[in-house]
DNA sequence: TTGTACGCGTTATCAA
DNA sequence: TTGATAACGCGTACAA
């Protein structure tokens, strides 16, 4: 059976492939009962048409690529998922590539993607970014890790962070420790000055800025794990009655060091995470987290590409808010 | 600047484009000599080739789809970076697609698939798989929930439960309870056919089938916790002093449900997961779970694809064994 | 509004 | 071993 070509359509209908063609693509000019004819046709033969040919013509592939560090970490497993669902409904589909946070393996990811031209690449930087070569027509818009230079979509994350301490200080909390992300990351900076925002606000930052209640970690489960020892083992009057942590993981790593000292949550000692991953609902108790439209970003990266707007926010990303998810791991302090 | 084409590159290197060609697709039929000059001009003019034409002439898109029922889901996650890893080795990339077990949109998907022209199809079925239509061209592997009449590849989940089950019978457990999958799942009922050998040759399985030793749940955190309660709410001599379950998230969940019995983990009762997550490792304490072979799984799928083998396993798919990965929530039972 | 004919960039066939 | 050239299947000026 030899496959079911538009010429096939085309004489079965009585009509040029032309037509045929034109009523493919929804060209305007075309009868809408001759259209009708054409489109049972279609179906009958069940004909689709090859789309190397079409993209061939067109120079358009319906292809969106997206490069992430990890499809491990649920925050971009969700993104990915987002991404998907937002692509599909505009007829568009998904190359994922997995980057491990490995520059020279990005690099490499892009440059297959260009190649393979996809209508735009969706990229979660690498931590080291720097190295990265802009791909030459290939438009490209950064997710969650922003780089200057490139147009941007990300949570507010400095925002975010603040309005979480806020919510502990509103609890009455004041002795708020706080587990940064690794210092090269964008967002984990941004998330340490909105910590700093809500904190100087409060009681000026002169205690706080390099003093023990802030610890560095990577965003991993057991990363938070040490950095809530470092910041848990002192004396009850000295220690931290909350600490806001830069993910969800350092704040479950976190909780179990709480735990392993003997400190009750959110008796002794309430947590507050970020990112909100579904995990976060998963844990005894469940965590308050600080979480990020993962859906609207997603969204707004897919439609960034699809406009083609020119170049919206090269210098000024587009951010979106975060939201308090309140769970059980927050209440008031108890006296010393 | 116009494109640089294949006939750029022949003109360049005085050659006719059919030698450009045959140096790209690696033909043996070419001076050595002349193969490095052309790779040279390729090179230097930074050429490469267009992905639709090549496609259209040579009916390979190396691009392989993969249809997974939620992506959200670590397994699954893994699952996906796993093939993208095997893919790419092979110079593939993978379109990524979630049919959140709904049967509609994943025949939706298949054909979206299918109509690209992929090589190949990686598809975990929804749980309602018996709708779906067999796609015509393309070669379909059928991953983790094996259907008949495709070619199959899967972790052993009757033996890995076996496995499970009898590590915990030589600790000394005899009272060991069960929460199944969902019965429509296949991969389910495989795991509760593996507890059920290895009960069956321990005491004989007229106390057990059909017992409240048995509780059905969905493979999720939420089900896993509600019947893990159903489990423990009794009497302590009558309790198991031990529960398998069947994803480590129901573990997770019934590690909860304990907790809230004040039921200690692993003095007065031991919890085994299966699929050996990322999360396994990060509870508290560490779960003991049956650890699938992901990478493995994925490996082969994608290799079983690409080597277009006769449907090797259409009727005897393929089984990869099951790893215990001993954490902190087992030991031997206290007495009554 | 519809049909005709050419070209998109590559691979495969066949002849040299 | 290499070169010339015909497909591949579709989109689109241009002509009718």
């Amino acid at each position: 059976m030899p496959k079911v070509g538009i010429r096939d359509v085309a004489k079965l209908a009585d009509v040029s492939t032309g037509t045929v063609s034109r009523v493919l693509n929804d060209h305007p000019s075309v009868t809408t009962e001759l259209r009708e004819r054409v489109r049972g046709i279609i179906k009958e033969l069940g004909y689709t048409p090859d789309p190397s040919a079409r993209s061939m013509r067109s120079k358009v592939s319906r292809l969106i690529g997206i490069v992430i560090p990890d499809l491990t970490n649920p925050f971009f497993a969700e993104l990915v998922q987002s991404a998907e669902q937002a692509a599909a409904n505009h007829g568009y589909n998904i190359i994922v590539m997995t980057s491990f946070d490995h520059a020279a393996k990005e690099v490499n990811r892009i440059g297959q993607l260009t190649s393979r031209k996809v209508d735009g690449i969706i990229l979660v930087p690498s931590n080291d970014f720097h190295t990265i070569t802009p791909p030459k027509g290939v438009p490209i818009v950064v997710v969650d890790r922003l780089m200057p230079g490139y147009s941007g979509i990300a949570a507010d994350h400095r925002n975010g962070a603040r309005v979480g301490v806020e919510y502990l200080l509103k609890l009455g909390h004041r002795r708020i420790g706080f587990i940064s992300g690794p210092k090269q990351s964008v967002p984990a900076n941004d998330r340490l000055r909105g910590y700093l925002d809500a904190m100087e606000h409060v009681g000026g930052n002169q205690q706080i800025v390099g003093s023990p209640l802030i610890a560095e970690a990577a965003f991993d489960y057991e990363s938070g794990r040490s950095a809530g020892n470092y910041l848990l083992a002192r004396a009850r009057n000295e220690r931290p009655t909350a600490i806001f942590t830069s993910s969800d993981q350092q704040a479950i790593g976190c909780m179990r060091a709480a735990h392993d000292l003997g400190i009750p949550i959110p008796a002794a000692l309430s947590i507050v995470g970020f990112d909100g991953i579904p995990l976060s609902s998963m844990t005894t108790p469940r965590l308050t987290t600080v979480k990020q439209p993962i859906q609207k970003i997603a969204a707004a990266a897919v439609a960034a590409l699809l406009n083609r707007q020119p170049t919206p926010g090269a210098d000024s990303p587009v951010l979106f808010d975060c939201e308090l998810s309140e769970g059980e791991t927050t209440s008031p302090p108890q006296p010393d």
